[in-house]
DNA sequence: TATGAATGAGCCTTCATTCAT
DNA sequence: CATGAATGAAGGCTCATTCAT
């Protein structure tokens, strides 16, 4: 996770020759997940664009081109880091939707899961927001972006039914700013957990009545 | 402002030889002022990284080495552009604060005038949102952290006079995610202006009863 | 060594994949000496500040960037130059001193080794020289400021011993310039070796009487 | 001179508009002839390569472009200041040389006015061997190598009379060495003056016997 | 798979020099 | 003569990426 301090490494366990040996093909996904983790809290800690492919290898316990085995370049590691953070929350986004409930059920649920989600993957979330600009220009980007906007599209579904009131546009920029700042500040050390935040957000949409 | 399909230059008028011609030095800030606010929008628009300092001059009118006239290097012209966003809303916030008005109005008027700077200062918000790792971490950053975390005290003193029911850290996470985000989806031709915007805010935070 | 036209590369055998393998820190160990050594005859050549990184890489048989594999800057190149030359002398030097020995033979050994290694390290040292302005006032250069010193007082003591008669300053002053200046005209297909240049600098300092 | 820790400006003072103006073109030449001398001394403090052309008009108290009025560029400024060394050097050995007087006379005279003129050019000197090798290979600096040849075709032939029992090589060398690395050491506030300096050579030349 | 030496494009920056004022 | 803004060509250095081992 972000601003750890770390050892020197941030060594992934090279998996030791396991007594049930799994398919060389599944070893070597589980390997790149590792990977990936740790890329983002080294993104996370140090900087995309600051860290070298060399410093990065060095931090996951390889050589300089070892990750080229996992991951195509720099940017496929960037990439794959954001459809690890976007898809999940995407799907889950997909059946709280589709679920039966009352709206401001709904709303609930949809904060709560996707604050969750933000704190759980805070270094994806802040290696995504360092390089926002150019996942928001670039061609090859297209896929990330189709997710945001289509789970931003189902936040605003749940919003404007379970706070008809509200301006639309400005309580779902208000939410997403909310939100995702999460990622920045959050310290699960700290005193609130992730529903707790989630809570508080939908009380400030809903007013104070709604939420109790 | 950002995300303009400017044509080939964002040329800054030379200033015509004039009538009166201001003392050199002034002539010499005038420029520098210039360059500072076109080189905010360029790096708004291409990516602070993504934008090579040969790019932004040919964007500014100038050639290659020009921009070193006026600013030490890059990260100094990245540190002029905080210090032109960061100062003045400081200065700002510190007068609201010492001024004597009810809490609530005076947290109106905050949030007022912050929205309408960061509207205003769009470019170089979001500049300032791209390096923010490099801001949070860099040596040579700790005056515009300093003025930032001054604000963010003056902002959370009169959230918890003016709203003493919320939880303290949350409403201040809530308001600055919500505020700062504001300069990615801020639309000048928009149906709402900065005004409503921060009104809007503010009602989130008091409840729908105490914004009437 | 300098001045001589050499072909287009100044290419160091890449050591043919050898039969018993050092290990690797060895071979980059080796691999760095050798373009220590090249660097230094070009330096010579072409002039230290007229030698781009890129000419230089050339000259070795690597492209722009490879130098950087083994020297951290163009400056750490020529520090390692520097120590190269002025560590080993002392060092000597040291042992000759602590030797015991007639003070007139003491001298005639001191100079004779001083003499064949500023031969045998000629183009160390007319970069050395070229650099002299440079290494006197550069902070980065006290290592090799102090052992030049070191050097020189351990010159002084041995003269003073040996010609008693002699301007301490005058004489120890005259030495260096003889001894050093003679990198610059120093062939080694010409008439004199560097024991007879040696024997020719001691007669001078100790009288012709002296020397015979 | 080098070493000095001088005030802020080199300043050659501006000639105040002196009661009996000379020609223009003279005054010009005053001023190019104070430049040159003030631009010697700052090369010789803190480097040819290392002083940039502002800086240098700075520490004459000239802008950026001022220098241009009286040189063609950097490397005529150069130019300059080794022809100022070398030639009337040059013109001095050739009436030594022309005069009639016993050769051991001649070289003492030559070798006075030669270390004189070493530590009276303190400056040019030590930009002189700053920039050797360049002028050692450059093709514009023909004049300068070809007088300086001829000045040490003179000193040979001096010594060679003077002290034919010495090895011409190594005697024109030894002095060659010790006289020019006079500019290194040589402190006007010291206890030796030149002249004590250039008759400490010729004795250790001469040996003690025909210094007497 | 892993290594690490090597590549080569591109970047930031410096600076001698020019020129309109 | 002097100024100082501007030019534009290098130069040092970084780093993603490749590839022989």
């Amino acid at each position: 996770m972000a601003s750890r301090t770390t050892g020197r490494t941030r060594q992934v366990a090279r998996p030791a020759p396991a007594p049930t040996r799994p398919a060389l093909k599944v070893r070597y996904e589980i390997r790149r997940g590792e990977l990936l983790g740790a890329a983002a809290g080294v993104f996370a800690d140090h900087g995309y664009d600051s860290t070298s492919m060399a410093q990065l290898a060095n931090q996951v316990g390889l050589a300089a081109g070892g990750i080229y085995h996992y991951f195509a370049g720099k940017e496929q590691l960037l990439v794959a880091i954001c459809d690890e953070l976007v898809d999940p929350l995407l799907a889950r986004a997909r059946e709280v939707v589709a679920a039966e409930q009352p709206p401001s059920e709904q709303l609930g649920t949809l904060v709560g899961l996707w604050v969750f989600h933000v704190v759980e993957h805070r270094d994806h979330m802040l290696v995504f927001q360092q390089k926002r600009h150019a996942i928001e220009h670039g061609a090859q980007w297209r896929g990330v972006r189709r997710s945001r906007k289509e789970f931003e599209r189902l936040v605003e579904d749940v919003l404007v039914r379970a706070a008809p009131h509200l301006d639309r546009r400005l309580a779902l920029a208000a939410l997403l700013g909310m939100v995702n700042h999460t990622a920045q500040w959050y310290d699960p050390r700290g005193r609130l957990d992730s529903s707790e935040i989630a809570a508080g957000y939908v009380e400030l949409l809903l007013g104070g009545a709604a939420a109790e």
